[in-house]
DNA sequence: GACTATACGGAATTCAGATTCCGTTTGCGT
DNA sequence: ACGCAAACGGAATCTGAATTCCGTATAGTC
């Protein structure tokens, strides 16, 4: 096949402006759902983007298109970071060092985690996509077969666990001083855990001692 | 003291029609906050109270007074279940089984989960109110004195936990046929329970073996 | 049965934001 | 430089509720 034009590309390519205007507007976007979450303004990611209301529109129909291509961007993310976990030796290290690491990045983004948490649906087809169903999939049979990881999950519990997840990591929102997900985590993980099988070693996000 | 006006009761007893439409409202409100939500329609509520929205108004200042209400109750009722648990002998099995009539009491009701799941500061102060945080934090001490859970839970993580478990109870919502709350608490309670203590003869709600 | 303070109903008002429209500007091929 | 399709800006429009207002109906009282 030549490799002219084998692929019916339809996309005539976007101007250069146009282009930069597509990130700027993602970026701004990204800020603002994460700061105020679904119910930013888009006047106002307009504005931090630079451009008009009506630029915004130009390159998103509306405000769900762009939340979405903002999850979409996400999920792709994960996926990435999903299948380095899958190459480490210790899987359920590895398992837990995920958690721990898409939760940390979630925690300073409220609008995506109000999608994980409230919209779950939005979420789980961008999931799909990115086949980060099978790839999460595969490093907890590998975990499970390890004997590392309780035998009775199935892989339909991570996207649950990670909506409670998402829910505190959400809306610590400035109230709530307690309001820790670094120890829900921890517990959920132990709750994960194989029965019997040793603590990690050395847990990166420790429980204080009461008192 | 004279039993005739001790108190400066200022609540002048409402009208007999106007008792009756207090209470349709609330039970409308409850209706209508389960099954949409936060964004159920005022018009909605007044409408399935058999009374105009003006009436509504009346009793109500504003929907979140509606809503705050609503919390209040459920509080309430919360309260009194956990100061029953904390008269049971094994405060480890009181504590699940409370957990997990709460879930259930919640698994239908997507407006209280929304509130303890996206708006924690409101669920806060009503918990307050209603002496639930000492409540549970006595029952919580008990259980971890017997040596049945994890001793570096604090009483603050209580709400943080709840608010996990009703991102996942509430946000079932049609979608997500695999949003199990079930598997997910049991997970969190294991992760709760004290290491090394034996798991519960018969947890009420399994997590099914896989294949 | 008449009187009046309470309550009620629901149309009208407000408001906050999303989305649309269209005249203007700009990148880029010639 | 020129021309024009591709982009832009942002005022104007539309929408979907929440909330207000005020004339009417009713419970409770004499």
């Amino acid at each position: 096949m030549s490799a002219t034009k084998t692929e019916p590309d339809p996309i005539p390519a976007l101007r250069a402006d146009a282009r930069r205007n597509h990130e700027a507007i993602k970026e701004a976007a990204r800020d603002g759902f994460a700061e105020h979450g679904f119910d930013c303004q888009m006047e106002d990611i307009a504005r931090t983007a630079g451009v008009g209301v009506g630029t915004v529109y130009r390159h998103f129909p509306n405000k769900e298109a762009l939340l979405d291509a903002l999850v979409a961007d996400r999920f792709e993310r994960l996926a990435e970071e999903t299948a380095k976990a899958l190459e480490k030796d210790d899987p359920w290290e590895a398992f837990c060092e995920l958690m721990r690491w898409s939760a940390e990045y979630q925690a300073d983004d409220r609008g995506l985690s109000e999608v994980l948490g409230s919209r779950p649906m939005v979420g789980e087809a961008a999931a799909a996509k990115s086949g980060l169903v099978e790839l999460s999939g595969k490093l907890m049979r590998k975990a499970q077969r390890a004997g590392q990881m309780r035998k009775d999950l199935l892989v339909e519990d991570i996207p649950t666990m990670i909506c409670g997840l998402s829910a505190v990591t959400g809306s610590a929102e400035g109230s709530m001083p307690a309001m820790n997900w670094e120890r829900f985590l921890e517990v959920m993980l132990d709750g994960m855990r194989a029965p019997g099988s040793a603590k990690l070693p050395a847990p990166r996000a420790r429980l204080n001692q009461p008192r």
